[in-house]
RNA sequence: GGCCCGGUAGUUCAGUUGGUUUAGAAUGCUAGCCUGUCACGCUAGAGGUCGACGGUUCGAGCCCGUUCCGGGUCGCCA
């Protein structure tokens, strides 16, 4: 028998009614109602009321408990009187009626925050003492959920016959993508090793062993700067490959994954389709790549009305809508409001609006410049109803987007329009294969390794900027959790494609010598994905920040307040890893 | 690195055009009372360099400047 405990916390029932049992937790409040006590006995599986009555002596000493030690408690498990029952817990019909109680860990320092109000406090105070953060229900519920998902993703990728493979940590710089964690070498002087910003290399290599399906919930490490959905540092990823696969059979593995993953672990409607959306109806439509489809709102291009019309804001420009269905009934400081928005948010010149009166009316600003033919033209093309209202975002092109994409946004969360309770995904694909950077040089715009659409043919004939690649993205409700590609497993292919990006065989060679080396002993096609686990938990668990999903999380600025990292090392250790510091 | 927002009891916050004694509230803490509470209740008490420095002013938590710290965002994240 257990030294602390009989049960857990949340174990008894009517069933242990009369039985002597001992329970051990943390104090999580007392009640203290002078010739009774009560203390609220908490675990990580629940609560348990332990009463005090009757020996004053006990009574007074157990007042004096602080809260949040741990104790083991001794006593009968009790029925609890009809009026006394505790509907909100599972323990609540019983109590235990103590006789006795040891502290076991007192708690002596005072508590830096209260614990289940614990999501108000400044964040940096909560991972300083993250240990004591984590006390709270719903960070408990998180850590239990992470875990059952991580089981049931590696379930699912086994039942569909993938290999779960273990790459390695400490591996060799990449030159492409993130910044990479260096790890000085010992043995070779002016060495390192990096971490993996993902297994995707060995991944490929995997694949051209023959692993026919491979998958890992694989560790990933970026040493660049966070955000809200973002960690800094390191998250991983359900890392999958699969051989003789097209993007289709990708999709088809993925959409099962996630969709049951999604069903099973939210009351929330799960959406079955996985709507195809090519990146640049994406970017036109929704003004992003990772479109919120729970927001029925579209942005509509009407550039070839306007341009017949002089209205100063919109000359030499491209001109995009958005409309609001009864957008006309919204008051005046509504129309403020978003003008603000795209202003300020935005940097936005402006932001034209009409509204739409009941005889097709038009009143707003430019109103007056409008023309008939045009107002018809312009109703027609955008699918415009009186009583709706029209926004206008007019700039060059390049900056469209970044301006019609959270307007859009902004939109319909004002107006109340996205569907509630509810998963939405859709796959981008068609991404571009290149793009060109600020100094007008051409550049991978994603994956160097994706295949592109066509293959040597149309790099060799078509521009460069038109050559679309099999590069898709997964999105769930506006946040992307993650990007795949059918690989480039021909070195024809892979060298022309590095030569339109500036890359000579030389450095291809030097760069992914491995990868380039592998793919001239018969590679398999292949193609594979690899989802952000944290970011699913933050959909599944309606976090806000991704920090939330994750036990022992750095703060924005990549530092562990628990343990100090980063933090200086000793003489010696710099010696042996031959490093020295310039400040 | 750029831009935006913030910094006032342990914690979360309020603090009016700069003007009244001792800078408030909630919660937590301490003490007392209370035999059926479950966020128990009631009474009393302690707790502050208003991030820091400088300036304007008869007078600054409030205005100005500098700086530090935190959050968000853009860059970045193939």
């Amino acid at each position: 028998m257990n030294k602390f405990r009989t049960y857990n916390c949340s174990e008894i029932r009517e069933k242990n009614i009369g039985e002597k049992i001992k329970l051990a937790g943390w104090v999580d409040t007392i009640r203290d109602l002078g010739g009774i006590l009560f203390i609220d006995l908490r675990d990580q599986y629940g609560i348990t009321q332990v009463v005090f009555s009757g020996d004053e002596e006990k009574v007074n000493s157990a007042q004096r408990i602080p809260i949040e030690s741990t104790i083991t408690v001794s006593g009968v498990v009790r029925l609890r009187d009809d009026e006394t029952i505790n509907n909100k817990i599972p323990t609540g019909t019983v109590e235990l009626f103590a006789d006795n109680y040891e502290i076991l860990g007192k708690r002596t320092m005072s508590l830096p925050f209260d614990i289940e109000n614990n999501r108000k406090v400044r964040e940096d105070l909560r991972l300083e003492y993250r240990f004591l953060d984590l006390r709270s229900r719903k960070s408990i519920d998180n850590l239990k959920l992470r875990a059952k998902l991580i089981q049931y993703l590696r379930e699912q990728m086994i039942e569909q016959d993938f290999l779960e493979v273990q790459t390695p940590i400490l591996t060799s710089s990449s030159p492409e993508g993130a910044r990479d964690y260096l790890v000085p070498s010992r043995v070779y002087p002016g060495k390192f090793y990096a971490l993996p910003q993902a297994p995707q290399q060995f991944k490929q290599l995997l694949m051209v062993s023959g692993v026919d399906k491979y998958f890992q919930i694989a560790p990933c490490f970026r040493d660049e700067d966070a955000r809200a959905d973002r960690s800094p540092g390191e998250f991983y990823q359900l890392d999958m490959e699969m051989a003789f696969a097209t993007q289709e059979d990708v999709f088809e593995v993925m959409e099962k994954v996630i969709y049951n993953t999604f069903k099973k672990f939210s009351n929330k409607k799960v959406d079955k389709e996985f709507v195809k959306i090519p990146y640049k109806e994406a970017m036109l439509k929704y003004g992003t790549d990772k479109p919120d489809l729970r927001n029925p709102l579209e942005i509509k291009d009407v550039t070839n009305i306007f341009e017949k019309l002089d209205i100063k804001v919109f000359n030499n420009k491209t001109v995009r809508t958005i409309t609001l269905p009864n957008g006309a009934n919204q008051p005046r400081t509504f129309y403020d409001s978003i003008t603000n928005f795209a202003i300020e948010k935005c940097n936005a010149k402006g932001l034209a609006w009409l509204k739409v009166g009941n005889d097709k009316s038009l009143q707003g600003p430019i109103a007056k410049l409008i023309d008939d033919k045009s107002r018809e033209n312009l109703l027609e093309q955008t699918g415009t109803k009186p009583g709706d209202s029209i926004f206008f975002i007019a700039e060059r092109s390049g900056m469209l987007e970044k301006i019609a994409g959270p307007v859009r946004e902004e939109l319909g969360k004002m107006a109340d329009l996205l569907e509630k309770n509810c998963f939405k995904f859709c796959w981008i694909i068609d991404f571009p294969m290149f793009e060109k950077d600020d100094n007008g040089k051409i550049r991978f715009s994603h994956n160097p390794f994706s295949m592109p659409q066509g293959g040597l043919e149309v790099l060799e004939e078509s521009n460069p900027l038109d050559v679309l690649a099999y590069q898709y993205d997964i999105v769930c409700n506006g946040i992307e959790l993650s990007s795949g590609a059918v690989r480039n497993h021909n070195p024809e292919i892979m060298l022309k494609a590095f030569e339109i990006a500036g890359y000579t065989e030389d450095e291809i060679k030097r760069r992914f010598s491995a990868l380039y080396k592998a793919f001239h002993y018969g590679a398999p096609p292949h193609a594979g994905i690899a989802p952000g686990v944290d970011r699913m938990l933050m959909l599944l668990a309606e976090e806000e920040s991704i920090r939330e999903v994750i036990a022992f999380p750095m703060n924005s600025k990549a530092e562990d307040l628990l343990t100090g990292a980063p933090s200086e090392v000793s003489e010696k250790q710099l010696r042996e890893a031959n490093i020295k510091i310039i400040k």
